[in-house]
DNA sequence: ATCATATAGTTAGCATAGCTAACTAATAAA
DNA sequence: TTTATTAGTTAGCTATGCTAACTATATGAT
């Protein structure tokens, strides 16, 4: 079942927390892909769309920073969503070499859904779980953000 | 905007948490995965590496099985890691249809150094946090991995 | 034994998503 | 004013996901 490795010399706990994580990320996503692929909008537009319903207007620039990608992928992914009508855009008042993306209302609402759906099954799950460790689950999430921003 | 929600009316807290772990899963993945594409392999081929590395010779069928995937695309996944040679393929003996992939001396090589490569630079990163937050990243760990299973 | 059906994999074609290199347009600096 | 920098886009490569349609083998019914 759960292959614990209490007797495995231990080079380092850092390297066993590393190590798991990785590997519970794994496997934790490729169950939630299924459900991602059920809206019909991929998992990167998903999240970038996150980043604007929650944090409010950016810029490209900006958007790629806070997703961790190159500038090419995010104006790809929000061609994407413009193309969906999810978020529309307009070029900076001050500076007109960079453009201000927000979320439509469409975007909000198609969001809010797949975050719901998304997150249904996990949740379901979450809740089977004592108080304690969704307290938990909370913290370390954001322990896993900061996290890969080192990496 | 806000960014956070403490102040926001709260569904449920384990829907909370869902949603943060979602987020932070993709977000971890996706600066892991830089350094698969340093050693020239893509995340599903070291996947697939990976489960017959530990897991011994498989059929395409239980690969794509295991990695929760179609048979086109571990079809696909498996044609580069033959390009690689990183695994081999023969025809089952009692199935003429089936194939069995195995991985090959470089295969192990190269799956333990691209792990290698990953853990450790996710465990450099784990070293910076405090003791306390590293425990907890281990329980979390495997609050995950059963969660991924109930999903 | 033969013919129909089911199963294992592959191939073709489509989409998303990652990258780098090379481009345009606008701003900032010399 | 000329040069360098910065914001985004476009083009082109790879990898990964899918479905539909194909080949080849195996199985089952008659």
């Amino acid at each position: 079942m759960q292959a614990r490795n209490e007797n495995k010399f231990p080079s380092s706990e850092a390297v066993e927390a590393a190590d798991r994580l990785h590997s519970a990320a794994i496997h934790l996503l490729r169950r939630l892909r299924i459900r991602d692929r059920e809206i019909g909008v991929g998992p990167a537009q998903l999240s970038a769309l996150s980043v604007l319903v929650f944090g409010g207007p950016k810029s490209l620039a900006e958007l790629a920073e806070t997703e961790q990608v190159k500038a090419p992928t995010m104006s790809r992914i929000v061609a994407g969503l413009l193309r969906a009508r999810l978020v529309r855009s307009r070029t900076d008042k001050q500076d007109r070499r960079a453009v201000v993306i927000r979320a439509t209302e469409k975007g909000a609402r198609i969001m809010q859904e797949g975050r719901r759906r998304r997150v249904e099954a996990l949740a379901a799950a979450v809740r089977s779980l004592p108080q304690k460790e969704i307290a938990q689950l909370l913290e370390t999430a954001q322990v896993m953000e900061h996290l890969s921003r080192q990496v």
